[in-house]
DNA sequence: GCCCTAATGGAACTGGAGGCCCGTTTGAAC
DNA sequence: GTTCAAACGGGCCTCCAGTTCCATTAGGGC
């Protein structure tokens, strides 16, 4: 599709959204979160998410054009389901329970493949890249007040960057996840937790 | 080609690794870095890469096969090239260099998208993430003597994983680089270096 | 309930990625 | 320098991802 056309026209899907369409998109999502569970990124292929989803092809061609765009609204799906963060009454133990929400995630074999996926996609398009980044926007956002009670608490140094606090945590598990593809156990998110608690205590992260 | 075929027979170019040979896998490899320094791994076309590389395309296909056995050769070439550690004589300083050689290589115009693009790659396929966790290995077990340089000079608690604390300076970079898609500046390179620091000395790392 | 058009879907088409054949070039062993 | 097979490369072909066309279905405003 040119990209003028894109700029111009209404999007499909955006005009009508009720019925047919939601559920169409649904069915799509689905069948391309199954896609990637069990034969990952390199393997998707519209038409068979078209056929698995009862879906005609020219609709998945149409709508989402590409493997990359369908990642990206897969992306912008997830990112529509928030995530509450925990309050254990300590910095420490809401820490502890953002690594083990992070690890679970990564590991789960339908999440994990889909992660894989949505970094993939990013890394080829830009407009993924931006939807990607909107995702752990607000996901960090959604746990900085862990950082900010902890703050309050006296539990960490004045001027701390709550935000970096949180990323300091995800890190290491991402790291491993993605780049080294290193195995994440349970023992790996305690570390991540507590070594993240002993860099923001020692003032790491005061901006 | 056949599975059974690729581990019964050899692979071409490793029995007759000379003269012609060796150019060609030069010349191929530097075409795929510049494809991805100016486009992205998503539009890597291997006719394109054997124009460019001066070469016939059958060579391209016979050799590498697709865009990602393409990525995971060129990632073997980089494993090669080994990146000596510093030694500036205190932990600190040593893992001041290595974030920032970290962030140099990241945001290279060059090799930025080579980091990208085998990221992506090892995301879709198990052979090349196999390769860039050797990769990883390498390099993480290159920059180790640092951290256990810092522990003969009593800079870190005994018992620390000298990997671990190589492993958390970079950490903080590739999430951002590769994961939240954050901008990555020399203000982060040293806060991931006095993070993981901290976080070392006050012992997060002792196994 | 009626109309209008957004959205879907079937079917046929097309371009190019990727594979194959086979003749040519060139390392390497002697 | 001769030999032999590994590796290369040009040309041809196949197949399917992605597109186009148009008829059909079904939201949503009235």
């Amino acid at each position: 599709m040119e990209l003028e056309a894109r700029l111009n026209a209404t999007q499909p899907g955006s005009v009508r959204p009720g019925g047919r369409t939601a559920k169409v998109r649904a069915a799509v999502l689905e069948a391309t979160r199954d896609a990637l569970a069990d034969s990952g990124f390199h393997a998707l292929n519209l038409d068979r998410i078209a056929a698995a989803a009862g879906v005609g092809k020219t609709t998945v061609y149409r709508r989402w054009g590409s493997a990359v765009g369908l990642v990206t609204d897969l992306l912008r799906d997830m990112a529509e389901q928030s995530l509450p963060a925990s309050d254990t009454g300590s910095l420490e133990g809401d820490l502890r329970a953002n690594a083990r929400v992070v690890l679970d995630t990564l590991t789960d074999p339908r999440m994990g493949p889909v992660f894989r996926a949505v970094i993939a996609a990013a890394a080829c398009d830009e407009e993924c890249a931006d939807a990607l980044h909107g995702f752990y926007a607000t996901r960090l956002s959604e746990w900085a007040p862990v950082a900010e009670r902890g703050l309050v608490r006296g539990e960490l140094p004045a001027g701390t960057d709550p935000l970096e606090v949180v990323r300091a945590v995800s890190a290491p598990l991402y790291y491993r996840f993605a780049v080294s593809r290193e195995p994440l156990t349970p023992d790996t998110a305690e570390r991540a937790a507590s070594a993240a608690l002993a860099a923001a205590g020692a003032g790491a992260f005061v901006v």
